[in-house]
DNA sequence: AAATATACCTGACTGC
DNA sequence: TGCAGTCAGGTATATT
């Protein structure tokens, strides 16, 4: 499931193959996304060059010469590289057909993904009210802080929150809160600023070291299977539940916060 | 305003 | 072997 660091090494991955590409068309064979993908997508890309491609939050931004397309990843989607003419399977929703003789292919068997055009995408209602990048400037303990103040939720789901802070999503608030120590049932507005202190750094350590290993599979993931790979990073705590802690071997904990399973240890994090 | 629930979807897994 | 049931999960949206 992408998480940021899945679509920032998706991002790295595909730009140099895009930028400055004409897109000759797009075939759209399934466009039952979490919302239709436009009718008219077609006529507003054909013809157009790719000029930058950004993200912000788990969103991805492929800008062209008249507007952008804003594209989500969803739980189960992907973005790759393949040569034109290459059959697609069952889950190949979309082809962005570029010049160069290869597609921008996007598959997604759970349709969770999305994929809208927009004049002004920072404005679009999906992304004006998001909270700060976790990697930026704008991320500071200050404002998560003061974020915090009388929130009564637990702080797992509360860093969750994309209004709060972008991009944290179950396996690596999980896991961040392990590095800090932090037991995520913990009401988010009775948390010290000293810890959240902590929770900033490790929040901002497992993403990028996470991205770091992404980039490892990043020539695989263009050409190969599409796979990046957080599979390959220690994960402490995620998908561990009942097994023993890595740190002090008791077993680990499991708990349902905001509807999303949480596993920790009970010794570790307090 | 904030907390909580719901919906979307399908592959992987479990138990019979 | 097959079938029915359960779970997972990002996030927008509806409800309390």
């Amino acid at each position: 499931m992408p998480e940021l660091p899945e679509v920032e090494t998706t991002r790295r991955g595909i730009e140099p193959h895009l930028l400055d590409q004409q897109v000759e068309r797009v075939v759209v064979r399934n466009g039952r996304l979490r919302w239709p993908v436009p009718e008219d997508l077609d006529v507003r890309l054909s013809g157009q060059h790719i000029r930058k491609v950004e993200r912000r939050a788990k969103y991805l931004l492929i800008q062209a010469d008249a507007g952008t397309l804003i594209c989500h990843l969803g739980m189960s989607g992907s973005l790759r590289l393949v040569p034109q003419g290459e059959p697609p399977g069952k889950h190949d929703h979309v082809d962005i057909e570029l010049a160069s003789g290869q597609s921008l292919r996007y598959t997604d068997p759970r349709r969770f993904g999305l994929m809208l055009w927009s004049h002004d995408p920072l404005s679009h209602k999906l992304l004006a009210r998001m909270g700060p990048e976790p990697l930026g400037d704008a991320f500071t303990v200050d404002d998560l802080f003061a974020k915090s103040r009388g929130r009564k939720t637990a702080i797992k789901p509360f860093i969750m929150d994309n209004a709060v802070v972008v991009g944290v999503g179950n396996i690596y608030a999980s896991e961040a809160l392990f590095a800090a120590g932090i037991d995520p049932r913990r009401e988010a507005g009775s948390v010290s600023k000293q810890r959240y202190a902590r929770l900033v750094g490790e929040i901002r350590a497992v993403l990028a070291r996470a991205i770091e290993q992404g980039g490892t599979t990043l020539k695989d993931f263009v050409g190969g299977d599409g796979k990046p790979g957080y599979f390959q990073q220690q994960l402490f705590v995620y998908g561990r539940g009942g097994l023993p802690c890595l740190k002090c071997g008791r077993e680990l904990r499991e708990a349902k916060l905001g509807q999303r399973s949480s596993v920790f240890c009970g010794h570790c994090q307090s």
